[in-house]
RNA sequence: GGGUAGGUACCGAAGCGGUCAAACGGGGCAGACUGUAAAUCUGCUGGCUAUGCCUUCAGAGGUUCGAAUCCUCUCCUGCCCA
């Protein structure tokens, strides 16, 4: 392949590329470039926000480049103030090792292991003297600092900002110098570290590295950013009925997203919406699980959303009934025994019944004090999202 | 270090001696509606062995029949000055 159509392949889907005349002139030389990926194992749990990134670096991997992944294991420790209105709270190494490695286990899924060059960032700064550390920040200035947009609005906003804070693109710029990185990735939010990066470079005599930047994904409540903290997410890991669920639930609008940022298609408007975001969620669970099962979730799903009657759902968990038989013991005891992480409390569960939500067999059961024919087979319908089966 | 403004429920923000489990907005949950969703309308949103009881308004003490509200000390943050 010509330097040409890796360059294009490679800048399609891309937000900022500082700048492609570069990129083009480094492919030229037919050397596998290092294209640098700086992942902060803050939140162990990749979701598809991330793998806009990562399947960009894949690209890199499959067209003969070296993916080089850096964990931060020390930059964890400072917190990347990028698009954040709060610090960050620090984490404790030990935390910060464990999701490093559910970390890497995830960006398997999509980059090429083998391929794949893994360092730790605090390899290099556990060992920085003070000394060494005061003549880093010598290379960057205040102004520069606080030309950022983050910094610069809660400066006006009278929020705190706090001198670790800043430190952060020194230390990831550094990362670049270290691993001498061709290619840097990130969102677009990455931009101003990613050209710290290539001053940090141009300072120690090295060719600067290309600024990739990727568009940022919008979490399912199509507005905000795909984060784990905002609980907007869909994670790679995720069951396939989960995740096939999560994407079924956004906007139109945030479909026509999707369908650019994870799938690199146009969404076909001649498709009913509903048909398009089947397949949208259909496809984006095969690339994760498999073909089948992506089917399958799809079936699930139709099964359980889509017949009102819900006579034939799917295997639903079974419960038994214990020596509670009113309506509020039971759906204590349904959640206890299919989903213990998500029941709810005494209040809450109370509120889901005299609301309406909880149904056997389609009927509503709105006294938490009815005793009704817990029959065995019958559907018990929880909330929205959770149904079980008398056994 | 000095001055000053603050710290209230998931978040933002009222309340400034009783009628406060605490207005209002956002978020979340539930219902109606739908395409499952979005939008819209409605209700709920501390906990409980529940017509009552228990724990909350930065923390610790105190005043009072009674405190989120008054006093004292401590911790935390913004802003201004040095």
């Amino acid at each position: 392949m010509t330097a040409e159509e890796q360059l294009q392949l490679l800048t399609r889907g891309v937000a900022n590329c500082i700048s492609e005349k570069e990129l083009l002139k480094k492919l030229e030389r037919g050397e596998p470039l290092r294209a640098k990926l700086g992942v902060d194992p803050t939140s162990p749990d990749l979701h598809l926000g991330h793998s806009v990134v990562l399947e960009k670096l894949r690209q890199f991997q499959e067209l003969g480049h070296q993916a080089v992944l850096i964990i931060g294991d020390f930059t964890a420790q400072i917190g990347d103030p990028s698009g954040r209105s709060k610090t960050r709270p620090p984490l404790s190494a030990d935390d910060i090792l464990a999701n490093a490695e559910t970390y890497t286990d995830q960006a398997f899924r999509i980059l090429d292991r083998s391929k794949t060059e893994v360092v730790f960032n605090g390899e290099w700064f556990n060992k920085m003297t003070f000394a060494e550390v005061i003549k880093l920040n010598a290379r960057v200035t205040m102004q520069q600092m606080l030309q950022r947009e983050d910094f610069k609005n809660r400066i006006a906003n009278d929020q705190e900002v706090r001198l670790h804070e800043i430190q952060y693109p020194i230390v990831q710029g550094w990362d670049s110098v270290e691993v001498k990185a061709d290619v840097e990735l990130g969102g677009t939010d990455q931009l101003f570290n990613i050209l710290v990066g290539r001053d940090m470079q141009k300072s120690e005599d090295l060719e600067p590295q290309i600024v990739m930047c990727l568009p940022i994904l919008e979490g399912l409540d199509g507005v905000q950013k795909m984060s784990k903290s905002l609980d907007n997410y869909v994670g790679i890991s995720e069951p396939s009925g989960e995740m096939f669920g999560k994407l079924m639930s956004i906007s139109d609008e945030l479909m026509e997203r999707y369908y650019l940022l994870l799938l690199g298609e146009e969404l076909d408007k001649s498709l009913h919406p509903m048909d398009a975001k089947k397949a949208l969620g259909e496809k984006i669970v095969a690339r994760y699980h498999s073909e089948a099962e992506a089917k399958s979730a799809r079936e699930n799903w139709e099964v359980l959303f889509s017949k009102k009657d819900g006579e034939d759902e799917a295997d639903l968990p079974e419960v038994t009934v214990g020596d509670r038989k009113d309506v509020l013991g039971v759906v204590g005891e349904a959640f206890a025994q299919a989903y213990p992480n998500e029941k709810p409390s005494g209040s809450q569960m109370r509120q889901l019944i005299q609301q309406g939500s909880v149904q056997l067999d389609g009927e509503k059961l709105t006294n938490i004090k009815a005793e009704p024919d817990w029959e065995s087979g019958k559907v018990l319908k929880l909330n929205k999202k959770r149904r079980v089966r008398i056994s």
